[in-house]
Parts: C-alpha cells; structure tokens; sequence
RNA sequence: GCGGAAGUGGCGCAAUGGUAGCGCAUCUGCUUCCCAAGCAGAGGGCUGCGGGUUCGAGUCCCGUCUUCCGCUCCA
C-alpha cells in the first residue's frame, strides 16, 4: 500500500537524506525545505524528464531561464501588486480569521450560523497581507529601490515572448517552457513540501490563435494528466476539478486543477489556466490598437507590443495562452507518495503477533475507557483498532497510521503499542519505493558479498566505477553490512538494481560457469538474475528507461 | 498572526528537583556465499534557544523559536 500519512514520507526522506528541514542547525525556518543528496537526484530526475516531454520530444516549445528578480512593473501590470494581496481581519472574540472580501463566506467559530461581524464578536480592522516578497535593489535602500522575488515563474516568460519570438521565427502556436524557483509568503505553510514559502515551478505558456484557446485548452489537460501517468502516478490517484467561475484568478477564463491523493487528501499538483489575451495584453503598448478581449490595467511604461503577425490574414494580433503550471516540490512528494510501500516479505513469528495483538487489545481498552477523549477521535481510533486487529499481521504498518490520528498520543498505551509494532515490523515488513527506474536517485548499487576478501571487492569497485564511466547514470558501492540489510537500504531509496560481486565471479565457487558473472538483483520482485560482466551495460540500459 | 498540543543522540522512547540512560540506526574489526544473522568494540546529547527560581533544573516559572492540529493561503 502507499503512504497513507506524511508522517511516514517525512520520516523517510529526512532519515535516508531525501529531504531536510531548511535551516535545522538555527532551530529552522517556517516553509522551507533543503533537498539532500537523494533528494536533488530524484528532483533534477522529475524536472528532467518534463523537459524532455515538453520541450525536447515536442516540435513546438522553446525553453528560457529568466531572472527571478524583475523590474518591479512587471508586477505592476501582471497585476500581482493589486491582487496578490490579501486584506485580513481577524475576530478578537472568537480567534476566527477571515478574508475581508469574503466575510460573508465565513462563519462565526462561536456561532457557526451567523457570518463574521453579525455576532458579538470584535474584528479588526482589515490588514493587507502581500504574498510578494520584498527585497532591495541597490547600495541604498531608498523607498522607490525595492523589488519582489517572483510569485511565480511565468512573468518571466511573458516578458520574453518578443524575444523569442524574433530569434527563433516560430509559428502559432507555440510555447516557452521554463523551470524555476518562485517565491511566496504563505501565512501558514504546511504539510511537508506541500505548502512552502520558497519552492520550483515548472511552466509552460503556451500561445495560441484566439478562438483555438478551448480546443488546446482540452489538449494540455490530456498532455498533462498522460505525462503525470508516465511518470508513475496511478489514474485513480488523479482527478480533474474544474475551479468554479466565482474562484478564478484575476488572469483566468477558465482552468483545470490537477489533482493528486495526497496523504492529506486530493490537493492540486497542476493548474492548467486558460488565461486569454490577459498577460501579453497587460504588458503591452499601445493597448488601445490592439482589440483586447481581457480587462487590463492601461500600460503607460512598457517599450514593446507583444503581438504576433500573421501571414495569413495580414494582421497583428496577440496570442491567446493557455498556462500548464506544476509545481515541482508537490511532483516530488506525490512521486514519493506514490511510490512509498509497505510490504511483507517474511510471515511474522507467532508469539510476536500475539504480542502485538495483546498491545493493540490494550491500546482500545485503553481509548475506550478514556473520557476526555472527545467523541469523534475516541470512535475514529476505536474503529481504525479493530480494523487493524481484524487484519493482522497484514495491517501492521497502518499501526502507525493509527498512533498518528488525533488523539492517539494522549493515551499511554500507545508508546508500548508502537514498542511491540515496530519490532514485528522490522522483521516481516521491508519499505521500498517503487519509482520508475528512470526517475531513480541511485539506478545500481553494487557490493561486495564479501567485503573482506580483496579480489572480490577490486572485482565490485570496478564494475561500478565502469558502469558509471560514461556519467548517464549515478551508481554507489556499499559494503557496510550483510547482503540482506543492504537490499533493503537500497529498496528504502528506491534504487532499481543491486549488483553482487560473489565466490563464483572469481571462478572460484562450485560452479566454473559461473565465472566473470555476478548477480542482478530486481528491487521490486526481489528475484536474482546471474548475468555476464561484460552484458551489464546492455542489460541494465533497457530495464533503466 | 490567533487559539490548542508538543520539543531529550539520526529515529523511537526512559529518567520521585540530585552524575542524562535504553532500543534501533551509524562506524570499525572478525566470520567462504544472497534478503535488516552473530560476536567484539567505537562514535554521537551542555535535554530547541535565552533568562529566572533553587545549594542543585530535562523536570518548576517567564520569554522566544520551531513543529503538529484548526482559521485564512490554490504550484
């Protein structure tokens, strides 16, 4: 089964070096999160593999690399000065905070029934709160000499559009795709790598010919969702929402929310906007010629029309867009999310399921008897025991699961539950993350069966530092420990392969034959291939795509 | 930012106000052969940070930071 909370992944990736909290060694800094040395293979892998689907394996994309920073009237008229702001109020009373535009949304937190500012309760006054991060420009940081981090990675594209344009003689339609950090100050980031202040966009604006913008609109959301697919992502763990007229952004007609099962549920991966004339508009001189469809701001400072020309029909116009725009981090954690399993491999001895049975006995006893609990937790953790007893030893890893729903740590039990649990787990359970080899951190893993016999470890060291000869793909060696525990520390990280340097590759097992020959082993059926030395390259070239 | 809970080696947990321990993991050595074996040994913590109370603080008090759960955030 995947992960079934973040808890799990969170643990994993800070555990084997996927993922670190950002900044830990001054006690952290909300929102952001370092990639460590497995962490930036499977990212780069992620975002390599977009690029090769976009832009490379496509005829109609070109890629750029803008500036993070940008003349601030960039964002004067994209229009994220004005409306990337939110006025907050919050309610002294009942501690209920609420958009200032949206108060009749909100509900009262003491009175559910009535809206915010119809109770008793005091509000404050509105406050702004700009999701733009500010910085200064120059020796002086006069009031005018500020600039933002970009919010996200598309202006810089749009602010390209002539240039690419005039240097590469395309034809509509076509696109930019670009890959890239953004920034943006979440109120409250959350959930691991889902939320983040700081995090990589991928993103693709694609210009069409107005009046085609709903026929590729359609056409990006199929690319898009077969491209999640290719990349690992069950279908079922994938859905399309399409965001309700009343909930589009300032620059949208109409867009597609892609959709991952999360651990904290189906949240967006992808959103796919359809965004008219709007940008190219907002950006360009002399709007008034150009028959804008969009509302936009009257641009008085740009020094260049974005429009196209046709040949065909001898006019200028400018292109309509359609935005495929995925975030990186959220790629990476739906991948691992995706990936992650748990897996019985060995039946669990007798005696220590009795033992887990009789913790998991006392732990419900335990809740049930608990009065405090309120109502809803104490049923939830009453329900998710039985399950789990009724299923065991096969439910063992939803243990966790079940010690990390609310409520749970409150009871003693629990710690003598995860006690007997986590034993039982280690011996019958392996965790590997089943990736698409191609998207891997480490592909082969090669060790010495022996790590203290000399012929056997030059034989290993060899091999791996052939296989990785020519840099197409990272390998490691490994010979802190017995043969099992290193299968499983590579299944833990996903790695594909592990190659076994043994007796018989020397020549001097019981079977000669099996000279110059090692082991292949196959990270997800655990079954062992003995193959040639000299056959290693091809063979592991067609499993590795 | 507000309200609630919590911070002890990498992880999971101990420690009536009295010298901070255990398991797992990590590392080294030994072991002739395939799924976390065994034996011997080693490293790693001024208990998130700062202040206070006390002869003495992981433990009590205040502040602060971070994390988790709700409210607002759509990559």
């Amino acid at each position: 089964m995947p992960a079934t909370t973040l808890d799990q992944l969170v643990s994993l990736c800070k555990r084997r070096g996927f993922i670190f909290p950002g900044s830990s060694i001054y006690g952290g800094l909300q929102g952001t999160y370092d990639y460590g040395p497995l962490g930036v293979e499977l990212k780069n892998n992620l975002k390599m593999a977009w690029w090769r689907a976009n832009v490379y394996e496509r005829d109609d994309m070109e890629g750029i690399d803008a500036t993070i920073l940008m003349n601030r009237l960039i964002w004067k008229y994209s229009g994220h000065e004005e409306t990337f702001v939110d006025q907050l109020v919050d309610c002294i009373t009942c501690k209920g905070r609420y958009r200032a535009d949206r108060l009749h949304d909100g509900h009262c937190l003491l009175h559910p029934r009535k809206h915010p500012g119809e109770c008793e309760g005091q509000l404050t006054e509105p406050r702004p709160f700009n999701l733009m991060f500010q910085t200064t420009i120059g020796p002086v940081a006069d009031a005018d000499a500020y600039a933002y981090l970009r919010p996200e990675t598309a202006q810089g594209i749009f602010a390209n559009f002539g240039n690419v344009l005039t240097t590469t003689s395309r034809k509509l339609p076509f696109g930019i795709a670009q890959i890239g950090k953004a920034f943006r100050n979440e109120i409250t980031p959350r959930n691991f790598i889902f939320r983040v202040r700081e995090f990589e966009q991928m993103e693709i604006e694609y210009f069409v010919r107005p009046g085609e913008e709903d026929a590729w609109h359609e056409r990006w959301l199929e690319d898009r969702l077969a491209w999640w697919r290719s990349i690992g992502l069950k279908s079922d763990n994938l859905q399309v929402y399409t965001v309700p007229r009343e909930d589009l952004a300032h620059y949208s007609k109409a867009t597609y929310d892609v959709m991952y099962r999360f651990p904290i549920g189906f949240e967006e991966l992808e959103g796919i906007a359809s965004r008219t004339d709007y940008d190219l508009g907002s950006h360009s001189r002399d709007q008034e010629r150009l028959g804008l469809t969009a509302r936009v701001q009257t641009n008085t400072d740009s020094t260049e029309r974005l429009t196209y020309y046709d040949q065909d029909t001898r006019q200028h116009i400018v292109p309509f867009v359609i935005e495929p725009s995925a975030g990186v981090d959220r790629g990476v954690l739906a991948m691992l999310t995706e990936a992650y399993t748990e897996e019985q491999i060995k039946a669990l001895k007798p005696e220590r399921q009795q033992a887990v049975a009789d913790a998991l006995d006392a732990f419900r006893k335990s809740v049930g008897r608990n009065d405090k609990l309120p109502a809803e937790q104490q049923e939830a953790l009453l329900e998710r025991s039985d399950e789990i007893a009724r299923d065991l030893p096969a439910s063992l890893p939803q243990i966790q699961a079940l010690l990390d729903l609310p409520g749970a740590n409150t009871i003693e039990l629990g710690k003598k539950l995860r006690g007997q649990a986590d034993p039982a787990m280690d011996e019958s359970f392996r965790t590997v993350l089943q990736l698409k080899p191609a998207l891997a951190p480490i592909k082969v893993a090669v060790m010495p069966l022996k790590r203290n016999h000399a012929q056997i470890v030059e034989v290993a060291r060899r091999i791996r530092k052939e296989l990785q000869a020519d840099g197409a793909i990272r390998t490691i060696y490994d010979d802190t420990g017995a043969i099992g525990k290193l299968y499983r520390r590579q299944d833990e990280i996903g790695t594909p392969f592990c190659i076994t340097v043994d007796f018989d590759t020397l020549g001097e097992g019981q079977q000669a034959e099996l000279k110059d020959t090692v082991t292949v082993r196959d990270r997800d059926t655990m079954g062992q291939e003995r193959v040639p030395i000299g056959e290693l390259h091809e063979y592991l070239h067609g499993r590795l795509r």
